[in-house]
DNA sequence: TAAATTCTTTACAAAATCTTTATGACAAAG
DNA sequence: CTTTGTCATAAAGATTTTGTAAAGAATTTA
């Protein structure tokens, strides 16, 4: 299990650690520091933090490979911090399994309520284990889905896309970033998987497959399940 | 930390400091004088002030060697000073990281919006997730656009280059940092593309697109977008 | 083992998006 | 006043991306 209140930080620059270490102390969080991306990964492992804040530009290795290497066996919400702002960094270190991101310099108190953001919406699934979504409902718990309270018939593959998609209403998931939770990044590339299995699911829950309300499509980008006003 | 109102101003003319002097001294700033290259960078790492007005034609050394050796050590925003019909320097200059130009005659009303505006833009927190800018609203985390609250239906290039115009409020973007960060380097020259993509997220989002009041044109130079009082 | 189910792969039409071209307006320069 | 260069805009054409069906392979179930 998870320690409660306990957070990593990975950032070679000790002003960072230091800033992060007395404010987020005195919010009731207990910080693990650490200077260099081994050392964060190993501290990761043997601490179960609640969270992770990971600073892109370390010496050793770079960001991108530590967020990668943690993602192979943990599901961690992790913070990337990182001075680079370009939208394709932002965007590799998403589809990569970081969870937000947030540029130096940076404002404390906005720091703090992405970190309790972050933990809250990983503990969604456990203290409320359904979401509705329009005539659509998923419990996490019992793995099921229904449309208008009956009980949809949904193989292995489409739950996790709709798994996914749920825990994440109305925001855009990429390609890359679906295909790899789901395929492994063997087949990040592999965007025909996700058109087969998307209109699988449509079938299923749109009344409309062809204009669908609930999934739908940034050419390009990815696919998002929109919030439906209930 | 910055020397609250202190501005340094990097300029050969007298005259032209005297001015600057006078009238940024009856706006409240602090004004610190240099009449040459380096004197001005000792005075600029000296005195941490908030802002550094720089001409570009300096007799010691070049501005744009000042502007590349500002630029290794800091962020601080830097207005450019140029003569008009130099707009090839302007571009070079912006693309080394100035952060704005006025072109000399200068109008001194219009300069001093020119500070405020950037004094105000480094202080804007950067990594809120939604922006919202008269009735236009960003969300990076979802990857939507909003006017008057309702969702922009926006293509995958027209959302990049928003992207990047909302993080650069009334920041002027050079068509040449445009677009290579949209279509890479190799595109680098293709400013059609601009033109194209432009006019169709003006049609989007502008009330009357012949006269935007969001995304303005500076000729020869770039586009930027405005901040609007909300 | 046979049947049923699910997943993978392929192919092609449809839709969406991007690129390119052409034209005219406008402002600045000569 | 003419020339030149930049910009706005529409629209045609090219390209990319997506939706969908369906066949074969693999896996699970009975």
């Amino acid at each position: 299990m998870a320690s409660q209140n306990t957070i990593v930080v990975i950032d070679d620059e000790s002003q960072i650690r230091k800033i992060l270490s007395i404010t987020l102390g005195a919010e009731g969080f207990k910080v693990i520091e650490a200077s260099k991306g081994k050392e964060g990964i190993v501290a990761v492992a043997n601490n179960h933090p609640q969270l992770v804040i990971l600073d892109l530009g370390l010496p050793d290795e770079d960001g991108f490979t530590v967020l990668k290497e943690i993602r192979t066996w943990s599901n961690i919400p992790i913070i990337i911090l990182s001075v680079r702002n370009s939208e394709d960094d932002i965007v590799k270190a998403l589809d990569l399994g970081a969870d937000d991101y947030v540029t130096k310099p940076f404002n404390t108190a906005e720091l703090i309520a992405r970190i309790r953001a972050n933990i809250r919406r990983t503990q969604l699934p456990d203290s409320q284990s359904v979401v509705v979504n329009g005539d659509l409902k998923i419990d996490f718990s019992k793995r099921l889905i229904y449309k208008n309270d009956e009980e949809l018939k949904v193989t292995n593959t489409e739950y996790m896309l709709l798994f996914l998609l749920f825990r994440n209403l109305d925001k855009v998931l990429t390609h890359n970033y679906l295909l790899k939770e789901i395929w492994g990044p063997v087949h990040s590339e592999d965007s025909q998987y996700l058109r087969v299995f998307i209109g699988q699911i449509r079938k299923k829950i749109e009344d409309d497959p062809a204009h669908p309300k609930y999934i739908t499509t940034d050419s390009g980008v990815g696919y998002r399940m929109r919030l439906i006003n209930n």
